[in-house]
DNA sequence: TGATATATTTGAACTTAAGTCAAATATTAA
DNA sequence: TTAATATTTGACTTAAGTTCAAATATATCA
């Protein structure tokens, strides 16, 4: 039961981390707490995990197991139009960021750091470690299993007529989680618009589903005449 | 001429802070090294910047004064439809981004921030030592100063009947905001797409600015019959 | 001008936290 | 029982941010 033990080890390890990095963020947490918190050794956190982005990549990959655990969720319940597939994707993300915000800035975190990993020029600034850790080839896969539910939501969509037809999926698909992306970076649980905004969250949020569902499915042209104008594109 | 040198001075280390951030990024600048590159000793980075935070900030303020030249570019051009600077706004700001990666960067990084800063429950995991910074307060106002611009933008093409009419500035602002956000969180200059993901840059940022103009300015609705479906929401 | 106050600058010392590793202990296999 | 292998320890190393008393330069004023 060697590999049982070490997984048990594992978890602890991954479990008080969860905890610690919940309460305390990432660079609030150190690797002495967590292992004092574990009761075992310092050197042994070390054993398990390379390092301390490597535990936070596995935090990270936890993180994404719930959010794909959402995706598929929704994809499962049959008789669910494509446009009310990504309404209730939308809703079930806010929901989830909301309720785990640590998780939520994991994953934005990743985002952050996946847009840089096939680029040459600027690899070198991401540091390495977070590169070598185990976990992050499978955060890339897990990511990439989102998008492909995403882009099936949209296809399914356009196939029963929730979606206008002359969309493309992926591009689609993309591009409404680049706006929950956005969303979740510009506002958060309780977020900056009280003090800092004129707009209210609980304004702000039906007004964003309600243009994300515009988008998807049509609505009619405006009717005042347009005035033709110069463009720098 | 005090004053006027320890300006000097001040913008001195500011500028080796740019040139080593932005060719080694935050983490893999050390103070030691920013002082030596000044010339200087590091204890006198210490006297104009309280610390790497806030030197940090004072770079991302940089950026943000960038990025508010470009909202008040587009908006100077009379004779523009609202749309249109919108699309312009988008092009611009992905321009931007592009060519200075590491300004992008520190203003995605505090949009990060300023997420939780009004957040009493969760201002503790922030490193208290940003919101100490003198220019911290600076950089709300000119992200407001910039949302103030792109309302006036929308409000502009409702008026001039380029926006359908039944939007909300601030809340369509802001939705778009949070996509470009979001886009430029998912992609970069060079991006992940080409090995993970199938669809192209050039294929995305085309359907992105197209769908975001659809949001707009509104469409045609699609013609298939829609399904009535149970949901979530 | 010289003396005193104020501002700027230094560099060594401090501190914290990540990461290493040789040695000790426990477990398994033969 | 013994040898091999796996797990675990904790003291040590290293790196980098931060502090501060002392030194130097600059400005003020009698």
């Amino acid at each position: 039961m060697a590999g049982s033990a070490r997984e048990k080890k594992s978890k602890l390890i991954l479990d008080v981390a969860i905890k610690l990095f919940t309460n305390k963020g990432y660079a609030g947490t150190t690797m002495d707490e967590v292992a004092k918190t574990a009761g075992i050794s310092k050197g042994l956190t070390y054993f398990y995990f390379k390092n301390k982005e490597d535990l936070y990549m596995a935090v990270t990959k936890k993180a994404f197991d719930e959010l794909k655990g959402v995706f598929r969720e929704i994809i499962k319940m049959k008789g669910k139009s494509g446009l009310q597939m990504l309404t209730d994707l939308t809703h079930l993300y806010f929901d989830f960021a909301s309720k785990n915000r640590m998780y939520n800035d994991a994953i934005l975190n990743f985002m952050g750091i996946m847009q840089l990993y096939t680029d040459n020029l600027t690899k070198s600034q991401i540091h390495p470690l977070i590169l070598e850790s185990d976990h992050f080839q499978k955060l890339l896969e897990i990511h990439h299993d989102c998008g492909r539910l995403g882009i099936q939501m949209v296809s399914h969509g356009i196939k029963d007529g929730s979606i206008r037809p002359e969309l493309q999926p992926e591009v689609t698909f993309y591009t409404i989680w680049a706006m929950i992306i956005g969303y979740e970076r510009l506002t958060g649980p309780v977020g900056f618009e009280e003090k800092e905004i004129k707009i209210h969250l609980d304004n702000w949020k039906p007004g964003f589903v309600k243009l994300m569902q515009d988008m998807l499915k049509g609505t009619i042209q405006a009717q005042k005449p347009q005035v033709v104008q110069a463009s720098l594109f």
